[in-house]
DNA sequence: GTCGTATTTGACCAATCGGTCAAATACAGG
DNA sequence: CCTGTATTTGACCGATTGGTCAAATACGAC
C-alpha cells in the first residue's frame, strides 16, 4: 500500500518523469528569467512545456520549488569555473581563461545570468544562505591564490575580492545588459567578438606585473 | 464648466499636488526598486506614501503611469555625468571624475540603479526607444571624444564604447549586486571605500598611455 | 459663512493568479 | 484482456490585484 500519489522524491523514476521534469526546468528558465519570480506565472511556464498546469503541479508541488530547483542547479554551474581556477598554472593565462569562460557563458547562457540577476537584485531572498556560506567560501579561497601571485610578483598589485568581483560585473554585463548593450551598438551588431577583444586587452594591460 | 476631474497635465498646480506626487514618485522608486514592476503593488505603494489607493490613483492614473513617471527621470540623472565629459578636459582626470561619479551614485542611489537594472533586465520594455535614441546618440558623441584622444596618444587604445561599457558594469555592479558584495565581504564591512581604490587603480594602469 | 473646486475614501468589480480535487485516461505487467 | 498505478485534465476556489465610482470631506476665494 501506498500514500495518495507519492511523488517520487530524489532521482525522478520513469524515464518520462525526467523528461517532463526537464521541460519544466526549461521552460520555467524562459519565463522566471524574462519576467523575474512574480512575473512568471504558471500558466506561462505550463504553456511553454506544453503541459497543463495541474499537471505541470503534478511534476513540481509549486511556482516556488521550480524556481528553487533552477537555482540549486544554476550555483553550481555559475561557480565552477572559478574552482576551475589553477594555483598552479601561469597566473595571466589562469585569469584569462576565466575571463574568457565567463564571456562566453554570458553569451551561451545569458537566461541563466539573467535568472541569477534578478535573484541578486530582488535582494537574493532564496539563496542568501548560499552567498554567505559556499560562494564567500569559495571567493576567499581563491582570493588567497591571486594573493599568493601578486607576492610573487607574479601579477600587478590588486585588490584580490574586487578583482573578482570585476570580472563577474564586466562578463555578465554582457548578458544581463544585454539590451542596451545592442541599444548602443546598433541592432545588427554582434557584441561579443568586441566584448572579448576588449576584455582580453583590458586585464592583459591591468594585470601584467611590471617590467623591472 | 469644467470636465469631471480634470488632472492638471504638466506642472502640478497647487503645493498639495506637488507634494503628493512626489511622495508617490518616492514610495515607488522605494517598491518598484525591490520589487521589480510586476512584483510591486498599488496597496504597497499607497501605504508607503502614506494615501489610499484611491487617493494615489487620483494623482497618477495607473500603475504605469508611476513607473513611467520614474523611468523618465531616471534617464536624464543617468546620463548626466557622462554628458558632463569635458572634450577639453585632461583625459585621464576626466574619466577618473566619471568613473568616481558614477560609483558614488551606484552608492547613494542605489535604488534608481536598481530600478534601471530592474527595467533593462526584463528587456527595456518601456525605454527601449530611449536606449536607441538618446542614449546611443550620445554615447557615441563621447567615443569620438575619447577616440580622438587616443588618436592623439593621450589615452590607451581601447574600444570607446567598449570602455563605456566597462565603466557602467564595474560601478552599477555596487548597486545592483550589493547584497552579493556584502555577502563576500562580510555583512559589517563597507564596500565602497575598497571599490574606490580598486577602481581608481584598474583604470590608471589600464588608460594611461604607454611612456615612450 | 458660503460656494465651487480639489481632495479623499469606502465599497465594489472583473481579471488574474497559485493551487486543489475528483474524475478521466494512458500505460505497464501479468 | 485485466488490474493497479502513473499521468492528465476540466472545473473550481479563495486571495490578490489594478482600477472604478459615487459620495463624503477639506479648502480657498469671496
Amino acid at each position: 500500500m501506498t500514500e495518495k500519489a507519492a511523488l517520487p522524491a530524489a532521482p525522478p523514476r520513469t524515464r518520462i518523469q525526467r523528461a517532463k521534469r526537464e521541460a519544466i526546468l526549461e521552460a520555467g528558465l524562459d519565463v522566471f528569467s524574462e519576467a523575474g519570480f512574480r512575473g512568471a506565472t504558471l500558466d506561462r511556464i505550463a504553456q511553454a512545456a506544453g503541459l497543463s498546469k495541474p499537471n505541470l503541479l503534478y511534476y513540481y508541488p509549486s511556482k516556488e520549488a521550480i524556481h528553487e530547483a533552477l537555482l540549486r542547479g544554476l550555483l553550481h554551474t555559475w561557480l565552477d569555473p572559478l574552482k576551475a581556477l589553477n594555483p598552479n598554472g601561469e597566473p595571466l593565462d589562469e585569469i584569462m581563461t576565466y575571463v574568457r569562460t565567463k564571456l562566453r557563458m554570458a553569451r551561451d547562457f545569458p537566461r541563466e545570468s539573467r535568472l541569477f540577476a534578478n535573484e541578486i537584485l530582488q535582494g537574493a531572498p532564496r539563496i542568501r544562505p548560499a552567498l554567505e556560506g559556499e560562494l564567500r567560501d569559495l571567493v576567499h579561497d581563491r582570493a588567497a591564490v591571486l594573493k599568493g601571485w601578486i607576492a610573487e610578483g607574479q601579477l600587478a598589485p590588486v585588490d584580490p575580492v574586487h578583482l573578482i568581483f570585476s570580472i563577474w560585473a564586466l562578463t555578465q554585463h554582457y548578458a544581463d545588459f544585454d539590451v542596451q548593450v545592442r541599444a548602443v551598438l546598433g541592432g545588427d551588431t554582434d557584441p561579443f567578438p568586441g566584448a572579448e577583444a576588449h576584455l582580453d586587452s583590458l586585464f592583459r594591460r591591468w594585470l601584467s606585473p611590471e617590467q623591472p
